[in-house]
DNA sequence: AACAGTATTTCGTAATGCGGAACATCCAAT
DNA sequence: ATTGGATGTTCCGCATTACGAAATACTGTT
């Protein structure tokens, strides 16, 4: 058994199980959520919702808003989000690059790890350029699947062949655009030219209109730890500035970022 | 460590204080911690750490490392954290104003808000130029204490006597640095002045070397939701500086966004 | 002023989480 | 390889903890 991400359904603190749905449904309503919502969407009463609540919102997890006495996500969560962002010296370690790597190729660039099978967005540098494009809110914490982003494909890409069949059986390879690869045989075949190559490229299979390039990071174990990208509207990324550019920026200062965690490129 | 503002130590779900302990515990080491230093720490069995860990895995908030066994936040916090700020249209809003100020003055500059009495940073801009400075890590999230930043002398102008009462008995005035005042009839002296000047200085009062300049924004209703700052060394932030240009960037900068809330100035 | 909709508190009850101890696993040293 | 020590993980009977229905206290509205 391949000691796999934390499965195990039974065995759980019912208080955390429902302190989390909590947050989920705080972290969908930016104007609050009030206790009887609540305990309408988690099927509680009134009273239990209420008191896990106080004890969430004394350490700060929840506040409370003082006009409508909703309650709304609370800062210790940012705090503590930032603090794991902080630990993470791959962050820190890659940041100069990320920011050249924008500031060269004037794309918004994306630094993702693999969590749980998911891709999750760590880090992400846009330049002055293109910056009030569309969407301002940053995609950091945001959670991706792996197999429709160029990111997740450089990782997947690097599985061992029963990794990926329990990444696929676990996942599935579910359709978020016109081009996702939704075929586990074609995925397979697809991976396999994206580990030949070093890069991959998400030609519209995340998201209508946009491009993306990414390739992965490696420790000095020479083990994928993280991947980078570069995103941006189809008619910018073309085919052929990915061909003849973007590819090559992309793999470059993933490499220069690997090297100062201590990769040493292998023959 | 104890945080303490919301009132209700009584009440508290066992779990969930738990929990919060083992969540900060995790903050603080970036390398992670075991479980038999957690159950030393919190003094717990390790069967009882074991289980709560279990469950935050499961859900997110807490991840181990596979090779060490040891235990980290988790992911899902990023996620909440940033759902959070990405919540917060006052930060929406603002941002092309930080980066314009910023730009300008080519110092950082930090956007806070009011949490428990005490500055929350939100947000953070720096320019190119003295980005590589010194501390790279992003004081997103950080808490700080009010009395001694700029951001929050000019938030706690506008508490009434009794606030302002309120807040000195729960937090104390604590010493951060040579210049901090610690002092209640001084800080109220001073406070009066900030609030009739429209901006503090921190001179040095919070961390050595370090001066800042803030300012309120108002929402609608004319209540000060929120301010930001600009920082630096001491040797290019002068009083000089601060008199001749700092102060009115910042407090243009901060009246514009204030009306993009919808305040209206008050004669 | 009365009402309606909510948030909060109370309190007797049993289910939930507790934690000591057994078991499994990993790693280092022989 | 084998052993031993240390740590992580699981088990299970017990009592504490959290439960939740209902009563009470708000808060704003007509």
């Amino acid at each position: 058994m391949p000691l796999n991400r934390s499965f195990k359904p039974n065995n759980l603190v019912q208080t955390i199980e429902r302190a989390s749905s909590i947050l989920d449904l705080l972290g969908q309503s930016p104007q609050g959520v009030s206790i009887r919502e609540l305990s309408a969407k988690i099927k509680l009463p009134k009273g239990t919702i209420h008191r896990l609540l106080s004890s969430l919102s004394y350490f700060g997890y929840v506040r409370q808003d003082s006009k409508t006495r909703n309650y709304l996500l609370g800062f210790k969560l940012v705090e503590l989000g930032n603090l794991l962002l902080n630990q993470l010296d791959l962050r820190k370690e890659a940041e100069p690059f990320l920011k050249d790597l924008a500031e060269r190729t004037k794309e918004t660039v994306h630094m993702v790890v693999l969590d749980r099978n998911e891709v999750v967005y760590i880090d992400k540098v846009e330049t002055d350029q293109h910056t009030s494009g569309l969407k301002m809110a940053s995609r950091i914490g945001l959670r991706n699947p792996a197999h429709s982003s160029a990111v997740g494909k450089t990782l997947l890409a690097h599985f061992s062949d029963e990794e990926l069949k329990n990444f696929i059986e676990e996942k599935g390879l579910a359709k978020r655009a016109e081009n996702t690869i939704t075929d586990s045989a074609q995925l397979r075949d697809h991976l396999k030219n994206v580990r030949a190559q070093g890069y991959a490229v998400d030609d519209e299979e995340n998201e209508k209109g946009i491009r993306c390039v990414a390739a992965p990071i490696y420790n000095e174990g020479g083990k994928p730890v993280a991947a980078i990208s570069i995103s941006g509207p189809a008619f910018r990324i073309t085919k052929k500035m990915i061909q003849e550019s973007i590819k090559k920026e992309v793999m470059e200062t993933a490499l220069k970022i690997s090297q100062r965690l201590g990769f040493r490129e292998r023959k």
